[in-house]
RNA sequence: GCCCGAGUGGUGAAAUUGGUAGACACAACGGACUUAAAAUCCGUCGCUUAGGUAAAACUGGCGUACCGGUUCGAUUCCGGUUUCGGGCACCA
């Protein structure tokens, strides 16, 4: 009562005595509180990451974005919840780094380059610029001194730095590997430059060709990068597996089918892996790559298979591309002979066998593997069975799901190996090839070695010097790094870099002589292998990072980005921690403790055809779809001529599908918050999103019933929030649903990452408050109460608003230096309840008991409910199961 | 083709550990306020060729992509199918 006694006091004070130095605005004006508020903060310094601090750290990252001009949705999902996570943890009392960057080389610089004629440099800063602003205009806590921008001198020469440490170290090596070549324009293409086999420029159809290239030995980490999954314990399930598949441990068997001398002519082996060395007796041909020293040999004097081999150097090089494609294969007339029992075995050229893989090499098992028994079928090879399973009948008119299980088949047909199991024959099997010396037990993963080479300009320079003396050198550290030229503007006809002399001229660091520069660039993921690291002494001069910065600062706690990352960009980037780590860089040994994979914001695609075939992609915003009846797309048109367009699939969010769409319009319109509230409240970060901008109103028309409600109250005079005193029923029911809602708010941010639950839990308390009628001076404070716990859960979603309110209602604090909301547990308690009856696990009925109702009492209750009796009709109930606190089921 | 996900009202979604399907919103419809409109506020809102009623209320039945299984009970677990999305190593 006395608590209450001085609230009252508070509440009759005369309105001008109060300290409050003007009256709240009576509507929501987003442009004028998001302006001054965002100038509050940078004035204030508010999101500067301290490099010593008292409090524990928090490291927040989003994945940088590639500065293709302007933002989209994709971006203002993926930055909000960085942002709301980092608002979230600042205020439960944690030292936060949210820093920003950008992804800054990369091939749409060049195409943007030639479609303009403007140099990739001078768009990629134009975009930095634009994007950056709207960036700042979404309201985001990001620390901007620590700003990285990989396409800077200062940036990758610490990439070419590692890369001359690894060179020299063997980490990276030289070799040849397989690329799309573009014949007209004498260039090699990206697999997204590939469009239906042919150049996206010239038309002309793709060839594959080899070249030299350097890579990465991250076939050397696999067993670490795939034994690591299991300590991330903050990982998606689904992207770990996504992973360890990726990596693709398998055991097996390398096998040496020694030449047929009579047709080969020389001696040799031809060397294959396999994963079922159990199904050897069942080989009946093996199987070359087009580009097999055997193909080539073969071909000499073989004009058809000359004609085949060179059909199978058409085409790309993607693997989903070789996967769907029809199988095709050419005999070579050649034979090997089978390791064990001596059989000659012909050698086919297919078109699915891929030289980079392994030996460019397999042994074909028609009769057990899917494949091979299609191409034994189409092309009448032996299929010969090897494994039964008990209860089957083998037949090669079609392929059974049977003839390719481990599990459960044994030998047959297969001399001494009859009997065994997939293990036991796996044992004896690769045991006598070992005693035969022709072949051995194997562990081989899938994964395959990094090849970082691009014959591109507007990437970091490769710091290596070839001389025809000392052969490749790494460049010195006192000559790095190695300045890209900024003013080129590339003609899309090979490597400008490898047309200036000026950049490639230069002295070998060995012998002095005249050398030339490498003029290959390097793969872009190699800078976002190491930005996170960087951002924790973004200006350090003096090394890759300041290990005592990278110390404090890693590993990430939070990493937040697209699921389309889940393989390539995060091994890499875990593959990069473990290269640094061994060269004493950065401690642990993985990058990104939690990860957050955001669902695609996806949207349609539209396009016209030009007569050439290509493609040109219309943006959704200037096209009109029509529907039927039951919202169905039945044709589209672009808005300004009225002819109708293509409508392709629904898909992320990209530059290159020109299906992005730019958040400035809602932020105009309705502000940053809304944009962020929406954006949030759409779907859970995890999910992917068809964008639509139905319902951005009614996220405006709520921060407007937020704002309003706190003006209602704020006009009424302020008071002090309630901390103790006799409350009616009504109140106490206000308190119960507030402290209810900051506790699952709570779990909401912090466990579940859940924000458009947190956001519905919000909109129900505020509409509990709007029915509640605060007639005393201590339902005003509970108002008070609500009013800026209400505040406070919003404000890392809708950080402005929140900002303005509060300063309202607590006129002599910041928002930004409060503490998380803190649930009162006497508000919590509860002594009755609702139980739902069920009979035969239907609801039936519901009732209200006192919380600590014993079992026996409950099932006495539910027996005697009326629907319950009604339904039983004097029958005896089987059982009754109770669980309880929530329900009571009847069982007849 | 292979690997990983997802599918719930007209729409976005919720149901957190196997326990009340559709919270919270959007759209739509009806009403209040207004000279009018906007804004705001209030109400209705899964399907039903089942019963019930003048109309409602109400009482059933069905319903979470499809087929099957486990369970007292399945949106949730298991097997299969299908559609959509992500990745497949040079888009980032």
């Amino acid at each position: 009562m006395k608590a209450s006694a001085a609230l009252g006091c508070a509440a009759i004070m005369p309105h001008f005595f109060l300290p409050h130095p003007a009256t709240m605005q009576a509507n929501y004006h987003p442009e004028a509180i998001e302006k001054s508020v965002q100038h509050a903060w940078d004035e204030q310094q508010v999101f500067l990451a301290q490099d010593t601090s008292d409090k524990p750290k928090y490291y927040c990252l989003s994945m940088f974005p590639y500065p293709s001009g302007k933002l989209h949705m994709g971006h203002v999902r993926n930055y909000t919840i960085g942002d709301v996570l980092s608002r979230y943890h600042r205020m439960k009392g944690f030292n936060v780094m949210q820093p920003m960057g950008w992804d800054a080389f990369g091939l749409p610089a060049e195409n943007a380059a030639m479609a303009h004629n403007v140099p990739p440099a001078e768009w990629t800063y134009a975009n930095i610029d634009y994007m950056k602003q709207q960036l700042k205009l979404l309201g985001l806590g990001i620390d901007w001194t620590r700003e990285v921008k990989t396409c800077t001198p200062e940036y990758y020469r610490w990439e070419q730095w590692l890369f001359t440490k690894l060179f020299n170290k063997g980490v990276i090596y030289k070799r040849t590997s397989t690329v799309n070549w573009d014949p007209v324009d004498n260039t090699v293409l990206a697999n997204e430059q590939v469009i239906d086999g042919r150049g996206w420029r010239s038309g002309a159809l793709v060839e594959k060709r080899e070249i030299p290239m350097y890579f990465f030995r991250i076939t050397q980490y696999a067993d670490e990068l795939l034994k690591d999954l299991d300590t991330l314990d903050g990982w998606p399930e689904q992207v770990k597996t996504m992973q360890a598949n990726w990596i693709g441990k398998s055991y097996g068997c390398d096998v040496h089918f020694p030449y047929d001398q009579t047709s080969i002519g020389t001696d040799g082996v031809l060397k294959v892996y396999t994963t079922r060395p159990d199904t050897l007796m069942g080989v009946t041909y093996v199987a070359v790559a087009a580009e097999h020293a055997l193909a080539t040999q073969a071909a000499a004097n073989n004009p058809a298979l000359t004609e085949f081999i060179a059909e199978c150097k058409r085409g790309g090089t993607a693997e989903a591309d070789m996967a769907t494609m029809e199988k095709k294969g050419m005999n070579t007339g050649l034979f090997v002979t089978h390791p064990l029992n001596g059989e000659k075995l012909p050698v086919w050229v297919a078109n699915y066998v891929l030289m980079g893989y392994g030996e460019g090499a397999v042994m074909a098992v028609p009769a057990h593997d899917e494949r091979d028994f299609e191409f034994a079928q189409k092309y009448n090879l032996a299929i010969k069975q090897s494994i039964n399973v008990a209860g089957n009948a083998f037949s090669d008119a079609a392929w059974q799901e049977w003839y390719g299980d481990k599990a459960q088949g044994v030998c047959v047909n297969s001399d001494k190996y009859d009997g065994l199991n997939f293990q036991a024959a796996f044992d004896a099997i690769s045991a006598d090839l070992a005693s035969k010396n022709l072949g051995a037990k194997k562990e081989q993963f899938r994964l395959r070695d990094w090849g970082i080479s691009r014959q591109r300009y507007w990437g970091c320079p490769i710091p290596i010097i070839h001389c025809a003396k000392c052969g490749d050198v790494a460049v010195p550290d006192e000559q790095l790094p190695v300045i890209l030229p900024e003013n080129v503007v590339p003609d899309g006809a090979g490597s400008p870099l490898a047309k200036m002399p000026e950049f490639f001229e230069c002295k070998c660091p060995k012998c002095g002589d005249d050398a030339k520069r490498e003029t290959d660039t390097m793969d872009t993921f190699v800078e976002s292998s190491w930005y996170y690291a960087r951002y924790a002494s973004p200006q350090c001069s003096t090394g890759m990072v300041d290990k005592a910065a990278a110390q404090q600062w890693l590993p990430v706690d939070q990493y937040i980005g697209g699921i389309e990352h889940a393989i390539l960009h995060l091994l890499y980037a875990r593959f990069f921690h473990k290269l640094m780590r061994d060269e004493g860089l950065v401690q642990g040994d993985e990058p990104f403790k939690n990860l957050l994979t955001q669902g695609m914001v996806i949207a349609p695609t539209f396009y016209r055809e030009a007569a050439n075939g290509k493609k040109l992609w219309l943006n959704p915003a200037d096209v009109t779809v029509s529907l039927d009846d039951k919202g169905r797309a039945t044709g589209a048109a672009l808005t300004a001529d009225g002819l109708p367009v293509v409508i392709g699939g629904t898909e992320k969010m990209s530059k290159s599908k020109n299906n992005g769409v730019d958040p400035q319009a809602i932020i105009d319109q309705y502000g940053a918050d809304t944009a962020r509230l929406f954006m949030m409240f759409a779907a859970p970060p995890e999910q992917s999103l068809e964008w639509s901008d139905s319902g951005v109103e009614g996220a405006f028309r709520f921060l407007k019933r937020v704002w309003k409600a706190a003006h209602d109250h704020i006009e009424q005079g302020l008071v002090a929030a309630y901390r103790a005193g006799e409350l009616s029923a009504a109140a106490q029911a206000l308190r119960l649903q507030l402290h209810q809602t900051i506790q699952k708010i709570d779990d909401d941010y912090g466990r579940r990452k859940t924000f458009n639950t947190a956001i519905a839990a919000i909109m129900e308390l505020l509409n509990a408050l709007a029915k509640f009628d605060a007639n005393t001076a201590v339902e005003r404070s509970v108002v008070q109460e609500v009013l800026e716990a209400a505040v406070l859960l919003l404000s890392p979603i809708a950080p402005h608003i929140s900002d303005a309110i509060w300063a309202e209602l607590r006129p002599d604090t910041r928002l930004h230096e409060q503490g998380f909301p803190v649930v009162d547990a006497t508000a919590l308690v509860q002594n009755e309840i609702d139980l739902v009856i069920q009979v035969n696990g239907k609801l039936r009925g519901s009732l209200r008991v006192a919380k600590d109702t014993d079992k026996a009492t409950l099932e006495t209750l539910a027996l005697a409910h009326e629907a319950v009796q009604k339904l039983l009709a004097g029958v005896a109930a089987k059982k009754v199961i109770v669980v309880p606190g929530r329900l009571i089921n009847v069982v007849m």
